[in-house]
RNA sequence: GCUCGGAUGGUGGAAUGGUAGACACGAAGGACUUAAAAUCCUUUGGCCAUUGCGGCUGUGCGGGUUCAAGUCCCGCUCCGAGUACCA
């Protein structure tokens, strides 16, 4: 009987699929064990070869703990709102809606011919009313409620009432950039409307005048991770700094345990790294600078404290709120003009220019330890986002404030000795101050570090600021004037101001609209919804909110997914708990990611959830490539020329399609069919043949370079679609897709296949295995274990291949061999696998046999064999049997004949045995 | 600029500090075929020797630690990814 992969295949999915193989229930005789692929946007597009690789590497693991016994939950979805199938609706007019289901329609037929163990009757997508519903129940709970910095937790909003109406708000231990001060009658004298006002600045969901990164073309804002080199990373489009009244999501006030946990989940240092970076820790002190004739303090932050001898001037960003107090009436005008000029530049111009400018207040400052005046300027090279919007500038110690210093002419005072501060400033934390003393503060003489320390003292004992800790993690932008997202639930009362709905009301469903269009009066496409307010008449906010909402929490709902009173059931939560692997790009290293953990822990702060991370471990899959071929064309001829010969022509390489390129070799007719012009195209051939060039690039549709899987599967099958995916080399790793190496683990299967069937009969016997063939299988088990533990499935597959030939070679037709074998590959290549468990009388599916263990004593052998090294270099070897001692072994090392020659009448220094089987002489 | 990765045959890639190049592709030669495909066998890092079954060299470059370095340490070069006026 031939390996017919088609047939068995399909057979084998049809069976998986009827009698509910992969459905998974709660089991608490059995340990649970979470798996998840990161869900797929689905495109317009459909999937290429790169989607499959890392949902390939997480069934090969689901299957192998299903195996092992654990209780698997590995499930799949649809993260289904976003921009692509909204801009397709504006240019088509198209309902997304209709396109997102054709898509996902597409997705699921070419994810079912590859094999996946997914329990579909958990699937879910963010933009199912039943889903989103707990989407807008979770911002329903961020909006009542407020961060405690006390208990390092999320609190009722109440809470935070009560405690207004006992103390007021000058030292509430909460999370909020509010700088009012007011007492606890002053709150009990605010009206209703007032105190709203107040506490908008201190809810986890809140609505705030931010600067935000508006993308014109797309005629939305966006959350910094959805921009990049000042344009939008959907389209690329230029992204402008604005000031807009928007809803955020307070995930500063998570920055400190976002980055602490990092330490307890099994992630990739890099992507750790890449979070660090994000959120963007930094120790320093907040310091207050008097205003010279006035009775009012700047506020700036620094990490610097040491360097404090050398402030010669301070900088306000333009955006400032201090900019107001320090103009002088002469010094208006020119800052003013400053000003709209910064405004009216995008990011991108002035990341472009990054030329020093900047304008004086006309007011000064007092230095807090030399009691000298300094001038106080204007400048957008500090941000108003981060810190106070004001620094003190050292230009000594600090390139910027080094080159603002040049360009204004102000003094530079080094501090540190030995620096030459005449070209460029010294920005190194090392060396030992000078010109740092005076009757306040003594720094000369000290390090860097001992200087920062004793500053920080000196600035809390002296009452001029405080040590404080800065993030670089801003809240998260979370209002999207699109269409095609989850709506808030949230209504305007008649005071204007945003009431939540009741979670009895959710959920609140997306209107219809005749159009995917902002209005005519510049609202977003929701104003054109009908009826889109209350029963009672009050209007629905306009915004949806960004594609990272639906996503943050979609690994909770599959633990209980078809649940209407709660996200997830407290006993599903208890069960499943959280992801135990997780698979995905590292693309969501500072979005998806970072919001998935934060939206967690403030589940996790009410008891929502019980634990207080999301992922424990995290696989990044590297991206595949695409692998260009091209073909050269001789100028202004429609003659083709094979690649080797091409340099005796002038060419011109035209990308042709990869499907009708095998082995770099150009099927002639296929491609003389591919396109009119090249019917009646003319070839110079090497060897018979016309050689293609290549190149990696992009897969993309107008490189000719993309290659579904269900190609794949069609030419070679599924089994071999994922053993080749995995033998590709690491999982982790980024590679461009070569069909070259294909027939390889196509041959293996079939090598596989042939030793079950010779010809149409099925050879395997009931006879007894041989010592060999029980050692070749269980150096197997030893490896493959060890390998996908280690998720190494590229040598796993090199492993089998060795194992199959070893029992190929040694005629192997015993039965229990074959048994363990079978298991074995079932995780990697679940069709095959079925088929032979089937073949081999078997009436349960595989998915319920036990993973084989290794048993050890079939791996030793009776004798050892020693490489015998001269001054670490391997000479000859020796043979030794087991359990021989190490004096035994280096006797009969010197003793051996051929070791005179090496040896030549010296005598040894020095004889090294080591447990790996090798003898080091030294002489 | 900063941070984190990486560099091994013609190619993809293997190597708990212990015989570098497993496994696969490709290539060359051979068997079976009228022929091709499929299949099987042999060779395949480089250089030299192949009427000696052997020798030398070799993991981007330069040093070091070690009995022993692709692997650890120091200093470079190049490539990739992330990030960027973060005080």
């Amino acid at each position: 009987m031939e390996y017919n992969y088609k047939e068995i295949e399909q057979r084998w999915q049809k069976y998986w699929r009827e009698n509910n193989i992969y459905k998974t229930e709660i089991d608490t005789s059995r340990p649970k064990f979470y798996v998840l692929d990161m869900f797929p946007y689905p495109s317009g597009a459909g999937l290429h070869v790169g989607h499959p690789l890392g949902y390939i590497a997480s069934d090969i693991y689901s299957r192998y703990k299903r195996l092992q016994g654990f209780n698997v939950l590995h499930p799949m979805g649809y993260d289904a709102y976003g921009l692509p199938a909204e801009q397709y609706a504006i240019q088509t007019g198209q309902h997304p809606e209709v396109t997102t289901n054709e898509n996902i329609n597409r997705y699921r037929q070419q994810l079912d011919k590859i094999g996946f163990c997914y329990d579909w009757s958990r699937e879910i997508r963010t933009c199912d009313p039943k889903y989103y519903k707990w989407t807008q129940w979770a911002f329903i709970k961020m909006f009542k409620s407020y961060y405690d910095t006390a208990e390092d937790k999320a609190r009722p909003i109440e809470e935070l009432v009560k405690y207004f109406e006992a103390n007021g708000n000058a030292d509430v231990p909460a999370h909020s950039s509010y700088s009012e001060v007011f007492t606890a009658q002053e709150w009990k004298a605010m009206t209703q409307v007032e105190k709203n006002d107040v506490l908008m600045n201190y809810r986890i969901a809140y609505l705030g005048n931010t600067m935000v990164n508006w993308c014109p073309q797309l005629g939305t804002v966006l959350a910094n991770d959805e921009v990049s080199e000042g344009v939008s990373i959907r389209g690329g489009y230029p992204v402008e700094q604005k000031v807009m009244y928007q809803w955020c999501l307070r995930v500063s006030a998570y920055a400190g345990r976002l980055l602490r946990d990092l330490e307890n989940i099994e992630w990739s240092d890099s992507i750790k790294e890449t979070q660090r970076n994000w959120i963007g820790y930094s120790e320093g002190a907040e310091m207050f600078f008097k205003i010279v004739d006035k009775d009012e303090y700047l506020k700036i932050f620094t990490t610097r404290a040491d360097t404090i001898f050398g402030v010669t001037f301070m900088v306000l960003a333009p955006e400032s709120e201090y900019v107001a107090t320090v103009v002088t009436e002469a010094q208006k005008e020119a800052v003013e003009k400053y000003i709209d000029e910064v405004k009216h530049k995008t990011e991108r111009e002035r990341l472009i220019e990054k030329k020093v400018s900047g304008v004086f207040s006309g007011s000064y400052a007092v230095n807090p330890v030399t009691g000298k005046n300094i001038p106080i300027y204007i400048s957008d090279y500090v941000l108003a986002g981060y810190g106070t919007g004001a620094i003190m500038a050292v230009p000594a110690h600090d390139s910027r404030d080094y080159a603002f210093a040049k360009h204004f002419s102000l003094p530079v005072v080094p501090l540190i000795e030995g620096a030459d501060v005449s070209e460029e400033s010294f920005d190194a934390k090392e060396g030992k101050m000078i010109n740092s003393s005076n009757e306040l503060l003594q720094l000369d003489g000290l390090d860097v570090k001992e200087a920062i320390a004793k500053t920080k003292r000196y600035i809390k004992e002296a009452g001029i600021g405080k040590v404080k800790v800065n993030y670089r993690l801003r809240d998260a932008i979370f209002s999207r004037q699109r269409y095609w997202g989850e709506p808030f639930p949230v209504y305007l009362d008649d005071n204007g101001q945003p009431q939540v709905l009741e979670e009895s009301q959710l959920p609140l469903e997306l209107p219809e609209v005749d159009k995917f269009l902002p209005t005519e009066s510049g609202e977003p496409p929701l104003g054109r919804a009908k009826n889109w307010k209350t029963p009672d008449g009050h209007p629905y906010e306009l915004c949806t909110m960004p594609g990272f909402a639906g996503s943050s929490a979609y690994y909770l709902r599959y633990m209980d997914p078809h649940n209407d009173n709660a996200l997830v059931s407290r006993e599903a939560d208890e069960y499943w708990r959280n992801v135990d692997l997780y698979v995905g790009g590292t693309e969501h290293a500072t979005g998806h990611l970072i919001y998935s953990r934060f939206w967690n822990k403030f589940l996790y702060d009410y008891g929502y959830v019980c634990e207080p991370e999301p992922f424990k471990k995290l696989i990044n899959q590297g991206m595949i490539q695409g692998r260009s071929n091209f073909v050269y064309r001789i100028k202004n001829t429609n003659k083709f020329v094979s690649l080797n010969l091409k340099k005796d022509y002038d060419v011109t390489p035209i990308h042709v399609d990869v499907n009708i390129v095998s082995n770099d070799i150009l099927d002639i007719d296929k491609f003389r069919a591919w396109r009119p012009e090249f019917n009646d195209a003319e070839f110079i051939l090497e060897n018979g043949k016309y050689v293609c060039g290549y190149a990696i690039e992009k897969m993309s549709k107008s490189m000719f370079n993309v290659v579904n899987p269900d190609d794949i599967v069609e030419r070679y099958g599924a089994d071999t679609l994922r053993l080749y995916e995995m033998f590709l080399g690491p999982i982790e790793q980024s590679k461009p897709w070569d069909t070259n190496g294909i027939d390889g683990v196509n041959r293996f299967l079939k090598k596989l296949w042939g030793l079950f069937y010779k010809g149409d009969d099925f050879v395997i016997t009931d006879d007894k295995a041989t010592a060999e063939a029980l050692k070749s299988l269980h150096k197997l088990i030893k490896k493959v274990t060890f390998d996908i533990e280690h998720f190494s499935y590229n040598t796993s597959v090199s492993a089998f291949m060795i194992c199959v030939n070893e029992l190929a070679a040694m005629k192997c037709t015993s039965k229990e061999i074959y048994e363990s074998l079978v298991v074995l590959l079932a995780p990697f290549a679940p069709h095959i696998a079925e088929e032979l468990w089937n073949k081999l009388g078997h009436d349960t599916t595989v998915c319920d046999a036990k993973w084989p263990e290794c048993n050890e004593a079939y791996l030793v052998e009776s004798t050892v064999k020693y490489v015998v090294s001269f001054n670490g270099k391997a000479r000859f070897n020796i043979e030794v049997p087991n359990g021989t001692s190490k004096e035994e072994v280096e006797k009969a090392a010197l003793t051996n004949q051929a070791a005179a020659k090496w040896i030549e009448g010296k005598t040894p220094k020095k004889v090294i045995v080591v447990p790996n089987k090798i003898v080091n002489i030294v002489i």
